[in-house]
DNA sequence: CCTTTCAGGCTGTCTAGACAACTGCAGTTG
DNA sequence: CAACTGCAGTTGTCTAGACAGCCTGAAAGG
């Protein structure tokens, strides 16, 4: 099964063996794997490779570890990223009417230096702070932070909850029409927690949009920032 | 200096420890690290603690190690994701004029599925593919393909190696004015080609755009695919 | 002077063994 | 019945040693 002479490691060749196993469906997603000590038997290697092997499979999102309990594969599997990617195209006009968003919390919170900065407030100043959820075939597709002045939009909350729409939520304040001044986009691994919020493995990137929004006269009513899962969403700029 | 009941592991309390020391400058950008023995004696720990350590800082982009040389510093650091991240903004209208410019490749081709789709053309008819990377202060920050199709330009390399610029040289052949019909922006993890490339570590993610360009006619002329380094670019979107 | 060879230093891999820490479960104890 | 105890199974960490493969620079040879 395994060469010793062909110039590739042990563990890699492990590594593959395993990666096929998974992605061939011959483990199921969830399912339990050999223990380590099963895996030392089944290739007749020391512990140590099989764990050099199952470190990488758990970095590259194929397994999951739980000390005493076990390894297990990661559902759902992230396998070929560009052709899995789904055709789910974001368009940047339409960012905050994506179907299926979830309400996580409503706080009002003083603004940070960035925050205060992109809304044209000073820092300190008391901000709403909506974080949501994105969902497509109920899939967590993004994970978004966005911040209102409270001074405009007193009770942003309730409305928000009541309409569920960034849109429909700032009409009810007069503000009908609102534009995006700009949108930096950038791409980064995610910390632990965000990694969990998006329910993706915390080796694979995100996509990050942060933008302003400004109404009619320029002035700023949102800003906000939004983590996509990278092998989910891609991010389509047509002309306007 | 290391504890050993505190309960976190060694290796990470290393890890933590060269970090410190690379972050506020006690190893530069570039130095090299003392080796692993040294490091062994140093913290009177075994090798392969050390190498844990060590592994961990490569897979986070702070050091890169060549074999049978030694561990170096790599420069830049990157620690701050977002603060260390340049304010080189990409403006999308004019992404191919970026200075710094280097043409890597020119050769004559047979269309992919993909490439032919994108310019409208039959898949295995001829295009031009021109792979060139970006430079800023001399540091690599993206590699892109373009695709032109042969019956349009012929010859185009001539005159592209002459101009070093894509709007320069589609303005040789007649095409004083191009559009973008639309970009789309995915990003992933680079191959290990890719990071080569872009002289990342294979650990932090791309940002990649696909374009297509048409003429006034709605011809398309080009179809690129450019890779950023995402630690170093960030993507700007205004209204045009 | 230039080229080749080679020894020493370095990282990469593999093996071997030990103990710690956590999980799940069965059995015991109150 | 509920809580605790102990044990077996599992992963996490650390140590120790060996050898392979790559790099550098100095010595030997032309």
């Amino acid at each position: 099964m395994l060469s010793r002479k062909n110039g590739m490691p042990l563990w890699r060749q492990i590594y593959l063996k395993i990666e096929a196993d998974v992605t061939s469906g011959v483990f199921e997603p969830g399912q339990k794997l050999p223990s380590e000590s099963e895996f030392t038997n089944l290739f007749s290697v020391n512990r140590h490779t099989i764990r050099r092997a199952m470190g990488a499979l758990t970095d590259d999102g194929l397994v999951r570890v739980e000390r005493g309990r076990g390894a297990f594969v990661r559902e759902p599997v992230i396998n070929y990223p560009v052709s899995s990617r789904t055709r789910f195209s974001e368009n940047l006009t339409r960012q905050h009417r994506a179907p299926g968003n979830v309400l996580l919390m409503a706080v009002d919170t003083e603004a940070d230096v960035a925050v205060a900065e992109a809304l044209d407030i000073k820092e300190g100043e008391i901000v709403t702070r909506i974080t949501s959820a994105g969902e497509a075939d109920g899939r967590r597709v993004s994970y978004s932070n966005s911040f209102f002045p409270r001074t405009l939009f007193p009770g942003i909350v309730r409305i928000f909850r009541e309409f569920g729409s960034v849109t429909r939520t700032l009409s009810h304040f007069g503000v009908d029409d609102y534009s995006r001044k700009r949108t930096r986009i950038i791409s980064r691994m995610p910390t632990k927690e965000e990694a969990g919020e998006l329910h993706q493995p915390k080796s694979r990137p995100v996509l990050i949009t942060e933008s302003i929004n400004v109404d009619e006269t320029g002035t700023p009513v949102e800003f906000g920032i939004c983590l996509f899962a990278s092998d989910w969403v891609q991010i389509l700029v047509e002309p306007s």
